[in-house]
DNA sequence: GCAACCAGTTTGAAAATGAAACCAGTTTTA
DNA sequence: TAAAACTGGTTTCATTTTCAAACTGGTTGC
């Protein structure tokens, strides 16, 4: 059960759980694109991941602890992917790569409204989606105190404001 | 010159520059390990890096911009690789991916305890060590106020600290 | 009963990775 | 001054990973 690692670094270590080409992005469309199901992570990829590779990464994630699955009460056949405490906080790191990744790279102005939201937010931002995150992943009771629409709900209507904004401005 | 990008999107476009096996071993060790020649990335990478991969990456990451490639006027053969400003930009998304590799895997002592610090000091102290990193890499004029050792030898002497103590705890 | 949907698996070709040997020129050492 | 060691890599070839497409066995809705 021990080392196979290549070493103790916790940098090394990381990369060898998220260090390639499909991990994150699956992780990304579950945590800011809520999707739960494989299909709904297989056609609604932006990026066009293959059906064997999105299931090896699901296998690799789960065996790994950051995301978790169980059976859909509602469908025999259907599994619904979770995130784990260990993958909900990845936040923080999204957060980052995200901000970097808007500053240096060539992003587009919608995909990268949410980056930027996240990144103004701050920790407590990150905080408060993480205990959302608890919430639709882990079943965390809810807090009674909080209203209207959560994190990702709110990111979500930015992006979508963006492209009717975008759409507008097109058809003129 | 245009899209041979999977999608506009930051977290997608980062996973494209860095998201492989090697390319952050790479640039934590010119980063925190102060290695800028090729021998030393491969004879000091404690992961084992093969020369052609170092080679590619090296290359890989000066074309994206990350790193730079300039001639060591001490050697006529010798190159010596710097961090670009784009490159020093990691060093949030480092602090957050050692936080979350310290909590969540099986990290040695010794070589979590730069990230422990980092975490601990904060965007006050990714600050700070980005303008050493500057001042390293960049050649960018050094605070004339600051004196004693920078944030990479406070770093590296508190991993040195852990390795004595543990070598002492061994010898008893 | 049949079409659409479910989570994947299979297949075969292309690309990436990895270990080891190797290279030509440069600098240091005896 | 000749040999040894060092410089940044390249080459070779075997193994592993990725990828697109076709396919599977079962489930659900109409």
């Amino acid at each position: 059960m021990q080392d196979q690692h290549r070493s103790g670094c916790p940098i090394n270590l990381t990369v060898e759980v998220v260090g390639d080409k499909w991990s994150l992005v699956v992780l990304r469309d579950m945590m800011f694109g809520n999707r739960r199901h494989f299909r709904e992570l297989l056609n609604g990829s932006m990026e066009g991941i293959a059906s064997n590779i999105l299931a090896d990464r699901l296998r690799r994630l789960t065996s790994e602890g950051v995301i978790s699955k169980a059976d859909d009460p509602s469908h025999k056949q259907k599994a619904i992917y979770s995130l784990t405490e260990k993958g909900i906080e990845l936040v923080p790191v999204f957060a980052m790569i995200g901000a970097w990744g808007s500053k240096w790279l060539p992003v587009t102005e919608e995909l990268s409204i949410r980056a930027k939201l996240l990144a103004e937010g701050g920790p407590p931002l990150w905080e408060e989606f993480m205990e959302d995150l608890r919430v639709t992943h882990l079943g965390a009771p809810p807090d009674p105190d909080r209203s209207g629409p959560d994190v990702r709900e709110r990111l979500q209507a930015a992006y979508e404001a963006v492209v009717a904004r975008q759409s507008e401005a097109h058809r003129s």
